[in-house]
DNA sequence: GCTATTTATTGGTATATACCACAAGTTATG
DNA sequence: CATAACTTGTGGTATATACCAATAAATAGC
């Protein structure tokens, strides 16, 4: 490739270049879902760039959403975003399996805790309240999209961690307890993984993800249960259907 | 500082540590929203390591959503978040004020445009409908926050352009077009910021942000307008109260 | 056939350097 | 006094190199 030219500046730079044929590889190119994308030293040798150069067009594919960074396992295309409708909480199981994914539930822990003086709050008990704590990793076709922690009153519903977690914990909740789970107040926002949840994910730290919190209510009102889900960014979108109270 | 040691290894990168000190700085050391960081440069000699390195760590500083980058201006302390209320659309303005800040919203552009397909879907309109864009970007304090496009049906709001759109649509619509805005549908993803994006937000390209698309419908629950807004990711968060419909 | 061991590959960390483009001040100039 | 030119500082791009740690594939040993 003979050089542009030695003198014209303002091109593009280099790795725009790549990220573009990269795009065009993802897209038109016939790489399916999961498929490993070049390393980053194939694509350092393959249009003549540093590694690093390689490197920062592969980040930023990652962060076009169109690839996902599996650390040293390499990069991976992204399948298209699961739609997460948060105002219909018949819990996330429900909605996978009625659409494409096969969903697998993996319990990572469970504690029983008490509360600190924020879950305290929220969940309207005396700070030291014994919660049930677990922590459980959603996984769509084998590949994780999220962890989520979830506190419930531990005193409301005895033996709970006894039950088979790997299932929807609303469906659990009715079945048991008697208890109708309504979502009430969800937040939102966009941060950084932490090494805990990285290790879970299998992304590394830093990497860029979607946090949301959600106080659980049963039909009478009152919050009985506390959850934070670690959703990774480029596989999700969240819709909601908002109703207007003036 | 007496180099921890030549021979040990599996402790934490420098990088990190670099990270902790920069954090601690910012939430201890009494570092005010919007102060400069010490500049690449600078964190490097004071830290004895690489430019790259200690670029490294500012980086991780903003993907934790504790700074943001200001491109070649330099890096600064976040605010903390603003909360967005998608359920209660009585327009960010109306929030905003609410709240502390001072909000100045700006016109970047106003056009009117043919529907294309997919907008012609949303708004139930044939496919060249004459549609009203326009783009404003949202600053608290002097501080970009947001950019905001819509696009409303110009059959249905003549001159709606004419009117002065630096203040809350919602309200336009009401005194003068006798129409309730309501929203309908929101859908929110994080992405990475384009090029355009990027100039009007003042951040670099490829900076993660929120991507908050909505469906805005009328009493009768007919749609007249889209809208899509770009958020800086690390300067807001979205609270919804979810209504159960089972 | 199974299990260790080895080997190759991959991204992660880190250094040192260089030049560019943009922003903001500072200084000279009309 | 306002404007133009210069200087400085900033992040952005880019190269070339080196070693590490985790993974995955190939191989050897049983």
């Amino acid at each position: 490739m003979p050089q542009i030219d030695s003198k014209i500046r303002s091109t593009a730079p280099r790795f725009r270049q790549i990220v573009d044929y990269l795009r065009d590889q993802i897209k038109q190119g016939g790489l399916s879902d999961h498929a490993a994308l070049p390393s980053e030293r194939v694509v350092a040798d393959s249009h003549n760039v540093s590694r690093m150069t390689a490197r920062r067009a592969l980040e930023a594919i990652e962060a076009e959403g169109l690839a996902y960074n599996g650390g040293r396992r390499g990069r991976f295309v992204s399948p298209k975003r699961l739609k997460y409708d948060i105002s219909n909480k018949v819990s996330f199981a429900a909605e996978v399996s009625a659409a494409e994914g096969d969903l697998m539930i993996g319990v990572v822990s469970m504690v029983t805790e008490p509360a600190d003086p924020k879950l305290a709050e929220v969940l309207a008990v005396p700070v030291g309240e014994p919660l049930y704590k677990y922590t459980r990793l959603f996984r769509v076709s084998g590949h994780a999209v999220f962890v989520e922690t979830e506190y419930v009153i531990a005193r409301r519903f005895p033996g709970f961690l006894d039950h088979d977690l790997r299932q929807s914990t609303t469906k659990l909740l009715e079945q048991h307890y008697d208890t109708l789970a309504r979502t009430g107040d969800i937040v939102i926002r966009m941060r950084a993984l932490q090494e805990g949840e990285a290790g879970l994910l299998g992304l590394p730290p830093y990497t860029a993800v979607i946090e949301l919190e959600q106080v659980v209510q049963d039909a009478a009102g009152v919050n009985f249960c506390f959850g934070r889900q670690i959703w990774r960014g480029e596989m999700a979108e969240f819709s909601a259907q908002a109703l207007v109270n003036r």
